[in-house]
RNA sequence: GGGCGAUUAGCUCAGUUGGUAGAGCAAUUCUUUUACACAGAAAAGGUCACAGGUUCGAGUCCUGUAUCGCCCACCA
C-alpha cells in the first residue's frame, strides 16, 4: 500500500499535480478519447467575464457543467466542452474609464476611440489569466484547444456576418427609439446604470387653456410644450365624449395641437385619469404615439435645454419648469400644485438626471416575416415560441418554460445598437446619404456608425461562434446543438431567448436540447452575496482550506435545479470530512487486499451477493438521476451508500472475515472490498474528481491509467 | 399593477407518475492500542403554514386564506 494513505488526505498538494495530468493526457478533447464513442455530448460555457474573479456562482457552474461533461465522458460519448470568456463591454469599459480618470484625469474624448481600445485590450491582458486560472483550479475538464473569446478576431468576424445576413434578410432595420440620455456625460446609458433617488418633487394639475375640457397631472411641466395628445382610458365614462377631438392651443408661447386619444395604459384612479401624451421625452408616451400614429416633436437638446418657444427657448429644464409654472399660476389654468416624493432617475457616474431622448438606433424585428432554412415562411417571434412548444427545446424546471413562452408571445423589437466604443462595432457606412452594409469600409469618404452592438447581439450567436460559423465546420457537424446550455435563470430573456433565436434564424435549429437553470447561490442566511454586505465566500479560499472537492459537492449537494440555495463554510468544512473518509476507505481496503490474492479463484457468500446487489441497485439508481440531471440527488444517493453502507456496514462486517482464518472467505471478500471501491471512484469521480484520481493512481488493479476515463460503471455481476 | 414561486425537524433544505416522513448541520448519551475522532454506536426531534375538496390513500393533485420572496413594468 502506498505510504500516503498513513497521513489524511492533502488537498492543497495533489489538486494541481493531478489537474496537469488530465492536461497531459489530452483527454479534454474529445478526439484524442479513446474507443469509439459514435455518439457526442456538447456543452458551451457560458463565458464568465475576462476581467473578474470566480465567485461562487461561477463556481457553481462550472462545478455541475464539469460534473455533468464527466459522467458523459466516461459513459462512453464523445464528450466536448468548450471553454470561453466574455468582454462585459459596458462593465469593463466603465471600469477602465474610471481608472484613467482617477490616474490621468482624463475622460474618453479626451483619449479618443482608438487609444481608449487600446487600454481597454491591455487592460484585459492583464486580467485575464486570473480567471482561466481559477477555472482551472476548479478541475473543469474544459477543452481548451478550443478557447473562444467573444471579442477575439474569429468572433467579430461571426457576429458581423451575423448582422449583415439579419439586415439582408430585412429583419434588422434603423428607427427612432427614446433612450436614456446623460446630459452631463453627452451619452446614453443602460437601464443598469440608473441609480434612483428619492427627491421632493412637485404634482401640478391644470388644463393647457380655458376652453381644453380635460385638467391632466405632471410632475415634467417643461415637457408640456412637446404634448401632442391628451389619453385617456378607453372606457373611462368621464373623457369617452372627448375621445377623437382635436384641439389647438397656444401653450406658454409655443403652438400645440392636441388630440384626444384613447389608451389602455391609462390608469382611470391616477390624477385626473387623463395623461399628456409628450412622445419625444418619455418612454411610455413613444409607445402611446406608437399605438396612435401621433406626431413626435423633440422639444429638449441634449444639453437639457428647451429648443422650442419663446421665453422658454434655451432654458435649463429647471428653469423652464418654473416659466411653465408662473405662466399657468397667471392665466389661472392652474389647479392645484402637491408635493410628492418622487424617484428620479440619475446616471450612476456622472450623477446627471436622465433625459429620455429619441435617438436613431438598430433594430430587430421579431415580427417581420422571413423566409426560414426549412422553406417555410415565419417570424422570429413565432419560431422561438415553436421551439419551445415543440419541445425541440426543453426546460428542466417546467415553470421556466412558462416563463419564456410568456416573454417570447410578448416579445417586442429589440434595440441592438449601444452607444459606447468596447464592442462589435455596427458594420454600416455612410457617405451622405448613402447606406452601406459590410465589414470593410467602402472607401475615401466613408464613416463607420459609431455604436457597437447590444452584447446579448453576440452572446446570443455563442454557441455555434465557438464552433467556427460562419464556416461550414466539422465541429458544427458534429457538436451542434449542444446537448445542454447550463446557467443562472436570471438571465433567461437576456442570453436562453437570444440564442434560441439566432440558432433558430442563422442555422435553422436550436442551439440546445436541454436548458438547465441553477439558482442564486446565497450565504449562510439565505443573503444575496454582495459587495455592500462582506458575504462573499471565494471559492478559491475555501479550496485552500478544505479542497476543491469539499467546495464543488457542497455546492450542489442539496442544490434542485432552479432553486436558491445557501453556501457556508461549515457545509464545505463537512465535506472534506467527506473526501478524508474515502480516503481512509481506500486505505483499508488496499490494506486487505495485500494480504490475500483477489485475482484468484472466489465464491461468494450469500452475504456478499447481497452487498454488490445493493451496490447494483445504488449504481442504477444514480444513473437514473444523472440521465435526467439531476445531479444534487444523485450525489445524495453516492454519498449515502459510500459512507453509510460500504464503510459503515460492508466494511465493518469484513473486519472479522479478514482477520480470521478462512482464506477462501477472505478472497471473496477482499475480492468484494476491492470492487465496491472502484465502483464508488467511478461514482463520486464527477464530482470529486481529484482525490478520486489521486486514490486510483494507487490502486493495483484497474482498466484505465487514469480514473477520467474509466468507464462508468456498469452493473457488477 | 403583470408574471412566477415558497411555507416539511432547532437551523438549511431534499422528497422525480399520490402508497408508513428524509438528509446535513446543531443539540443528547456512550465508545479511542479500531481504516478514519476529519470517527463509530445509540437515542431524540415534524398535525408537512391554515381551511376545504378529490381519492381506498394527499407533503405530493384541486380551490381558497395567510405570510414571505423573486422577475418585469412602473405612476404620469
Amino acid at each position: 500500500m502506498d505510504q500516503k494513505f498513513l497521513k489524511p488526505y492533502n488537498p492543497e498538494a495533489t489538486e494541481t499535480l493531478i489537474y496537469k495530468r488530465w492536461e497531459d493526457s489530452g483527454y479534454f478533447t474529445p478526439e484524442n478519447l479513446p474507443g469509439d464513442r459514435p455518439e457526442t455530448f456538447s456543452i458551451v460555457l457560458p463565458p464568465p467575464n475576462v476581467t473578474g474573479t470566480l465567485h461562487m456562482g461561477s463556481a457553481l457552474m462550472l462545478a455541475i457543467e464539469d460534473i455533468i461533461v464527466r459522467y458523459k465522458r466516461m459513459q462512453g460519448f464523445k464528450t466536448l466542452w468548450i471553454p470561453g470568456t466574455d468582454s462585459a463591454a459596458i462593465a469593463t469599459q466603465a471600469k477602465v474609464e474610471k481608472d484613467i480618470q482617477k490616474a490621468e484625469g482624463k475622460s474618453r474624448h479626451d483619449l479618443g476611440r482608438p487609444e481608449l481600445l487600446k487600454r481597454i485590450e491591455a487592460f484585459i491582458e492583464t486580467t485575464k489569466s486570473t480567471i482561466i486560472n481559477q477555472m482551472r483550479a476548479m478541475g473543469a475538464s474544459l477543452d481548451w484547444s478550443r478557447y473562444a473569446y467573444t471579442m477575439d478576431d474569429k468572433r467579430y468576424n461571426a457576429v458581423m456576418h451575423a448582422f449583415i445576413k439579419m439586415y439582408e434578410s430585412g429583419l434588422i432595420y434603423r428607427g427612432h427609439r427614446i433612450v436614456n440620455w446623460d446630459p452631463k456625460g453627452q451619452t446614453t446609458i443602460s437601464d443598469d446604470e440608473i441609480v434612483y433617488e428619492e427627491r421632493d418633487s412637485t404634482l401640478y394639475t391644470f388644463k393647457y387653456s380655458k376652453d381644453f375640457p380635460i385638467a391632466i397631472a405632471t410632475t415634467r411641466l417643461e415637457t408640456k410644450v412637446g404634448d401632442v395628445a391628451v389619453a385617456v382610458h378607453p372606457e373611462d365614462e368621464r373623457y369617452m365624449q372627448y375621445v377623437g377631438k382635436e384641439y389647438d392651443i397656444v401653450f406658454c408661447d409655443v403652438p400645440i395641437h392636441i388630440k384626444v386619444v384613447a389608451d389602455y395604459t391609462v390608469e382611470k384612479e391616477f390624477g385626473t385619469g387623463a395623461l399628456g401624451v409628450t412622445p419625444a421625452h418619455s418612454i411610455v408616451d413613444w409607445d402611446i404615439a406608437d399605438r396612435n400614429d401621433l406626431p413626435r416633436p423633440q422639444v429638449i437638446s441634449e444639453l437639457a435645454k428647451m429648443t422650442v418657444g419663446g421665453r422658454l427657448f434655451d432654458k435649463k429644464v429647471s428653469e423652464a419648469r418654473e416659466i411653465v409654472a408662473e405662466w399657468l399660476r397667471a392665466e389661472g389654468l392652474m389647479i392645484s400644485e402637491e408635493k410628492i416624493k418622487q424617484n428620479v432617475s440619475t446616471a450612476e457616474r456622472t450623477g446627471g438626471i436622465v433625459e429620455p431622448l429619441p435617438k436613431l438606433q438598430w433594430f430587430v424585428s421579431v415580427t417581420k416575416p422571413y423566409v426560414a432554412k426549412d422553406g417555410s415562411t415565419t417570424t422570429l417571434r413565432d419560431m422561438m415560441a415553436k421551439a419551445a412548444e415543440s419541445g425541440d427545446v426543453q426546460f428542466l424546471v417546467e415553470r421556466f418554460e412558462k416563463q419564456y413562452l410568456h416573454w417570447a408571445k410578448n416579445l417586442r423589437d429589440w434595440c441592438i445598437s449601444r452607444q459606447i466604443w468596447f464592442g462589435h462595432r455596427i458594420p454600416v457606412w455612410y457617405k451622405g446619404d448613402d447606406i452601406k452594409v459590410q465589414i470593410d469600409s467602402p472607401g475615401e469618404g466613408w464613416g463607420q456608425d459609431s455604436d457597437v452592438l447590444d452584447t446579448w447581439f453576440s452572446a446570443g450567436l455563442w454557441t455555434f461562434t465557438t464552433m467556427g460559423w460562419p464556416n461550414e465546420t466539422e465541429d458544427l457537424k458534429k457538436y451542434h446543438p449542444t446537448a445542454l446550455i447550463e446557467s443562472g435563470y436570471d438571465i433567461l430573456p437576456f442570453w436562453i431567448a437570444r440564442m434560441i433565436m439566432m440558432s433558430g434564424f442563422h442555422l435553422g435549429t436550436v442551439p440546445f436540447k436541454t436548458v438547465y437553470f441553477h439558482g442564486l447561490v446565497r450565504d449562510g442566511q439565505g443573503r444575496k452575496i454582495s459587495k455592500s454586505l462582506g458575504n462573499n465566500i471565494d471559492p478559491v479560499d475555501m479550496a485552500k482550506k478544505y479542497g476543491m472537492d469539499a467546495v464543488r459537492i457542497a455546492l450542489i449537494m442539496g442544490m434542485a435545479p432552479g432553486t436558491d440555495s445557501k453556501i457556508d463554510e461549515n457545509k464545505i468544512r463537512g465535506y472534506k470530512n467527506f473526501a478524508n473518509k474515502i480516503w481512509n476507505i481506500a486505505r483499508f481496503v488496499l490494506e486487505n487486499v495485500e494480504k490475500t490474492d483477489i485475482e484468484a479463484e472466489h465464491t461468494l457468500s450469500k452475504e456478499d451477493e447481497e452487498d454488490i446487489a445493493e451496490l447494483n441497485r445504488t449504481v442504477r439508481e444514480m444513473t437514473r438521476n444523472l440521465d435526467g440531471y439531476r445531479i444534487d440527488l444523485a450525489a445524495d444517493t453516492a454519498y449515502h451508500y459510500i459512507w453509510h453502507t460500504f464503510a459503515d456496514q460492508v466494511l465493518e462486517r469484513s473486519k472479522a472475515v479478514m482477520n480470521g482464518t478462512d482464506v477462501v472467505a477472505q478472497r471473496a471478500t477482499a475480492w468484494k472490498l476491492y470492487t465496491i471501491l472502484t465502483a464508488s471512484l467511478k461514482m463520486l469521480h464527477p464530482y470529486m474528481p481529484f482525490v478520486t484520481e489521486e486514490i486510483w493512481a494507487s490502486l493495483p488493479k484497474k482498466e484505465t491509467e487514469l480514473l477520467m476515463i474509466a468507464r462508468w460503471p456498469a452493473v457488477v455481476e
